[in-house]
DNA sequence: CACAAATGTATTGTCCGACAATCCTAATAT
DNA sequence: ATATTAGGATTGTCGGACAATACATTTGTG
């Protein structure tokens, strides 16, 4: 039998750059932090030119995998849930998901987060949604801005509390979705400030007394308040994000 | 008082083309499946040199706004959920996400994901459901690898039906992230196949009958017992996935 | 006429060289 | 010792060049 070739790798240039460079990042070669060669330097190491260096580098920029750091020198940075949740959620509105999706969605994760909430955070995440709900009692109830702001800040130092990276981005992503409409919402509902300074009390009592099931439990009512909320201020439901 | 003028955009022009062409695909001025200038067309529209215009499409590309389509041309693309769940299932891992924040995540949304499915699930999807728990019973009960592909293709069949692009992305990439942990698991397991079958026809016949309670008790208890072949196989949960 | 082969053309991929802008480092002056 | 200045290193941008490839058109052959 005659011999059999592989077949060849045709990749463009840029492309096996941007591949060499991740696969040693991946690998754990390239820690975090650790600084890339200069371009100059990437070119003789590669074998090829600049331009095609620069190409597979943005490739890799976008990525998230990388960036400039002082000196402007290319630095390995492991990517951050923070960050995983934005390029997530932007793409969804890319993708067209609707609001009804994102509310949805979160209707679903939330009561579920509130429950694991309550089995597990520390005293200083409680503080923090303390705090929070603090900032939300002492804001004039006419504050629709300031309102919204500490509604998502509640979500999410909820979410920051879970002490799970995979949850965190999920849960982020969500916050980053359904931030623009909530304003909407909460600009035309009535005692807003008063109702949701309300759910997160309860929320907080629930969670300080390890209560899953209350915690769970008023998380809902939470999110069935907001929904109404739409309902009232006849956002449709079918409308892309963003 | 004196003009204050406004601070100058200093970000390099390759950031500037990609943001440019990236703004006018999200206005819907470019919709999907449009075909983008040739880069020399770019050049002249931009006033740029070609290198600038060749990084910023590197930019765009990676972010999967757009691809090389037929005639080697740019085609705008709107991100499927299955590329967000990929790019975010391999950030994570790149994160360092663990096995456990994997799987606790995992049993906390597919429950959820059991229960409104079981409200929603379309007679299709119910019958792909089917098919899928049909291969597992035909597939042999020590071919672990078949195992895992029935065990995973059962959930992904399972978000599929939710109708919900947004749990869809998120599921999937749950999906991916734990796929690789699974084989571990089920080749360690006893009665694997079994147990897993069973599982299955369960959570089926709760979804057919619309049974939202059972539906996710069911799958509350695969998972439990997806959880203790992680146990059995001493599945480091630390360990970082991928 | 239909279909295959050859040709031409447009477009991308890669290379080279050059220079301005920026930032870091180190020598110098006060 | 601190501030300033000069120098060097590195990135950002430009321009042009050519090979490789894919598409469109023409040409050749049955």
């Amino acid at each position: 039998m005659t011999h059999k070739f592989k077949t060849l790798d045709r990749a463009p240039v840029y492309v096996k750059v941007c591949n060499a460079i991740e696969e040693d990042i991946l690998s754990g070669v390239l820690k975090e932090g650790a600084l890339l060669p200069t371009e100059a330097e990437l070119c003789v190491q590669f074998g090829v030119t600049r331009s095609s260096v620069r190409e597979g580098i943005r490739l890799l920029q976008q990525s998230g995998l990388v960036e400039r750091g002082a000196a402007k020198r290319l630095v390995v940075k492991s990517p951050k849930a923070s960050e995983i949740a934005e390029t997530a959620s932007r793409s969804m509105a890319l993708g067209g998901a609707t609001f009804g999706e994102v509310f949805e969605t979160l209707a679903m994760l939330y009561p579920e987060a509130a429950r694991i909430a309550a089995g597990r955070l520390s005293d200083d995440a409680l503080g923090a949604l303390c705090d929070v709900r603090d900032g939300l009692r002492d804001a004039a109830p006419d504050a629709a801005d300031e309102i919204v702001g500490y509604a998502v800040e509640f979500f999410q130092q909820l979410a920051n509390g879970l002490d799970n990276r995979v949850m965190l981005a999920m849960l982020q992503s969500l916050n980053l979705m359904i931030g623009a409409s909530l304003r909407l919402v909460i600009d035309q509902t009535p005692n807003a400030h008063e109702r949701i300074l309300g759910a997160q009390t309860e929320i907080i009592e629930a969670l300080k007394n390890r209560d899953e099931a209350q915690a769970r439990a008023w998380m809902m009512k939470h999110i069935e308040d907001l929904r109404r909320g739409y309902v009232v201020a006849k956002v449709n439901l079918d409308a892309r994000i963003l």
